[in-house]
DNA sequence: CGCCTTCTGTACAGCACTGTATGGATCAGC
DNA sequence: GCTGATCCATACAGTGCTGTACAGAAGGCG
């Protein structure tokens, strides 16, 4: 067993660096080596083709995405709300490089084209919903309400960053802020 | 003055289309030349180039989706929650090429990798939150309250054809006719 | 040491698209 | 029916990427 000098890992997370910064288009395998410091001669040892890393670069956020962000927000223990308001700022901060929004969006915008991505997606998106149902389920008992107050919550977060307004003399933190008071009531 | 047999508008409105459907990356000349039943020759009489054709899509798309919303909301008058749930119904409908959310979210896809569509974005957004803003206010005195409405109202739309997701036992419409009555109260 | 697995570089053929140049087709208006 | 503005087809050179083929280099292991 050899040393592994730029292994298939280091392949997808360039890849999903690529994706997030530039769209899927912009997942060139040239690109990728240059990114790397190597040629692309490697590249097809890991893998059959292009098609292939995408696929691979789904499966790891599709992975990482669903779990990563659960498990931060349940470690630090509480009440639901208290979870919550862990979840806000954790989703304000987009940290970690899986599950900051610029790739979420990226991801959205390529399932507009790919109904394999699709699918993914609302796998995705369905497995955050059901663990929002479950917080939002702890402090309100009305299950339309619950849904209402999720389906805000997942839209706010989603249109946020891509909304690009002025809030007149307010913030857009202040704002935010605003609606999540809300939200908890 | 002879017949003009495919106009610069032709292309432009091909270039929409394309942008719509597959993203900025999608709007190649040769494949506009092509639905369009023609070859690329005399898209460079009409246009520099492909930057110069993009920026022209732009224009007209900035135009349009600014104004034309507006004044179908307008037109059919009433008091302010009237014309609100008026422009509730048009933007589920989604008709009109240029004013469907998916030309807007391939712009807003467009725009975090190009600083010009950015700006662009960022008056469009504006001049729409602002339509907001007069209506909401017609019934709120609150200005907190305006803003965090018109905030919810503007990313629910952004996000809601984004969001692939199932809602229990609901439908989509009926969570978004909760989340309406809601914000209209 | 020499072998084998794991990678890397290089060279090649091919595709899709861009932009340029130019001769020619088509039609409005005189 | 001639002219000139407007548009189209074609050919060409160039770019940036894909995928294939293959000859190795680098390092762990017998």
């Amino acid at each position: 067993m050899a040393t592994v000098r730029t292994p298939r890992g280091s392949w997808i997370a360039e890849g999903l660096r690529a994706l997030r910064d530039g769209g899927v288009e912009a997942v060139r395998i040239e690109l990728l080596a240059q990114a790397l410091g190597v040629t692309r001669g490697g590249f097809y040892w890991h893998f059959s083709g292009r098609q292939a890393l995408l696929e691979d670069m789904l499966d790891a956020w599709e992975r990482d995405v669903t779990t990563a962000v659960i498990e931060k927000v349940e470690a630090g223990g509480g009440d639901a709300r208290t979870r919550l308001r862990r979840l806000f700022s954790l989703a304000a901060s987009g940290d970690g490089l899986l599950t900051d929004l610029h790739t979420d969006s990226a991801v959205r915008d390529w399932a507009r084209r790919d109904p394999a991505v699709a699918e993914r997606l609302r796998r995705v998106d369905n497995r955050r919903m059901d663990y929002l149902r479950r917080l939002f389920g702890g402090f309100c008992a009305d299950p339309e309400e619950v849904e209402v107050r999720c389906t805000l919550c997942f839209t706010v977060w989603i249109g946020n960053r891509l909304l690009t307004v002025d809030h007149g003399g307010r913030s857009a933190a202040e704002v935010m802020e605003l609606i999540q008071q809300r939200l908890l009531r």
